[in-house]
DNA sequence: TATTGTTATACTCTATAACTATA
DNA sequence: TATAGTTATAGAGTATAACAATA
């Protein structure tokens, strides 16, 4: 068994939630754990100020990078994968069809579905706006040593098998 | 130099924004970026639904931790910290007040100014809120196996000093 | 009768503009 | 005259409730 044990009390008495100083070890488990948190969530919140495009609200975003990922959805899908309600997916998804992004089809089996499909324009966006993001989060990587780079490097799809768990 | 090379296109062919498969090794500099770029931002959604208080918005748990983090400061100040205009911090501080989490005093020098500190309950609050996301986050690593794990850690203290860069 | 999607409406959070009080 | 904080008001974005069309 490999669960980290967090009976345990961090072995730092700083109540701070979110700021394990950066120079910290991660001596244990649970300091481990706590500086992924808290990395995660800072630099996540950078990322998303990287607004590429000021017309596009997160949501709208996101609802692209689903359809990019799963290919057409329809709109209760869409808010099932998204987590908000039907009505509000109406509405960004008029607004993505309004911005010429998305385009609304009739379901060809339930007339009373209809079937999101992103456009070109969107693909075109999508890779602009992943462009943007790479390069500044491979700026901030740059700042780093070779053995920084390098540990960052393998535990990458770690990260991405953990956030698909 | 250390700087990532992103002038090479991904050597993924697939034009999804974050779904570089768990799989994929972090072959070049770009797929280590997008898998990194991808990684933080879901394990944030994923962290961020884990709420511990749900009568906190995401702005009044942030400004707890902004003080936990530095001690008193006065609205001004918090408002330049987490990036709002100062009549959104009037009503966040004002919220928080009401919900017995800070303190409001008058500022020793400056009779413009206030002093905004975190009370014990907040200070409960926010321990009782780590416990929380670090649990759930400590069960998702216990999904991993040894190698996997021992990687993570490694790389931990290495995303706080990126997000802190 | 259940389900998909929409419309109507209200609430939350944030911003801008105008105001008060101190410096 | 400039600055810190507040009040008043408007604009996003989302939710719930009620409704229409279809299964």
């Amino acid at each position: 068994m490999n669960m980290p044990d967090l009976s345990r009390t961090s072995s730092s008495e700083v109540p701070d939630p979110e700021a394990t100083s950066p120079e910290t070890a991660a001596t244990t488990d649970t300091d481990a754990v706590n500086a992924l948190r808290s990395g995660v969530m800072r630099l996540s919140r950078r990322l998303k100020h990287q607004r590429v495009d000021e017309s596009l609200s997160p949501a709208e975003m996101s609802v692209l990078g689903t359809l990019a990922r799963c290919g057409s959805a329809t709109p209760g899908e869409l808010a099932r994968k998204e987590h908000v309600q039907p009505p509000s997916m109406t509405r960004i998804v008029a607004l993505l069809e309004s911005k010429g992004l998305v385009r609304l089809e009739p379901h060809p089996e339930d007339r009373r579905q209809k079937v999101v499909t992103q456009t070109e324009q969107a693909e075109a966006m999508l890779e602009e706006s992943r462009r943007k993001r790479n390069a500044w989060l491979a700026e901030l990587a740059g700042q780093l040593d070779e053995d920084e780079w390098a540990t960052l490097r393998a535990a990458a799809p770690v990260l991405e098998k953990l956030a698909h768990l």
